[in-house]
DNA sequence: GGCATATATATGATCAAGCATATATTATCT
DNA sequence: AGATAATATATGCTTGATCATATATATGCC
């Protein structure tokens, strides 16, 4: 699938979407608990949107166990990170996202990746 | 007005009003028989549709004669601003936006600012 | 009056939300 | 090891709201 601005765009029009990419832009990689912990929202309002945005190929998912996790793709076109990088230097200033990234950062509990892959 | 991601990214989902600013990053400024014509839509869905992205400040309107032009804003914030040039190069290769521009250039009878100011 | 632009109203389509439920992986118990 | 429970994630399905569209009409400039 080809990403154009067209789709990029209306993959960021929407709130949750939009939120949960900024915190993917920061944090690198996140499973869909962690969204839904940060953004406080129900998981499956998460995941479906999560489901849509790898549909399009904006995030790339991998299961570790029994979570699966979620980050930026790095196959973007230039133009797409760079779009996505303007959006996040705009969010910054974001009471939202702000809050996001602190909800996200006094998460007890959060899964890690590397205990459970060497365990 | 604060411009933040939200609201400029939920102005750019729209397929009109995404293809009528893509035209104008390049071209400067249009008035709305331009777009009509380039865009091939009817006169009230560019005027609406240039009538919400002047509300929210993403373009300003000049009135010249019986002609209103409408720009980008230059008072944009830098990061919109760049959110726009990326935007904008991805839609070159778009073959929409190349169909637009080109309609554009084959304009016969394009009204031109400069002779109606000056005659 | 004619052209350019704006607005009002009604209709229709898209899409997100929420609930319930399904699948998958891990942990626990016997 | 097999059965069971718990946790993480995904997906139908229905409802409701948002928003773009089209037609008609109005305003403003030459």
């Amino acid at each position: 699938m080809k990403m154009t601005p067209e789709i990029l765009l209306k993959s960021l029009s929407d709130q949750t979407r939009l939120r949960s990419l900024m915190l993917l832009m920061q944090e690198g990689e996140l499973c869909v608990c962690e969204l839904t912990y940060a953004l406080n929202l129900i998981q499956p309002k998460i995941s479906r949107h999560l489901a849509s945005l790898r549909d399009i190929q904006v995030v790339t998912d991998k299961r570790a166990g029994q979570w699966v996790y979620y980050s930026i793709n790095r196959g973007l076109p230039p133009w797409a990170k760079e779009l996505l990088q303007a959006s996040l230097k705009g969010s910054l200033n974001d009471k939202q996202h702000r809050a996001d990234l602190n909800k996200l950062k006094n998460m007890s509990n959060r899964p890690c990746e590397l205990l459970t892959t060497y365990e």
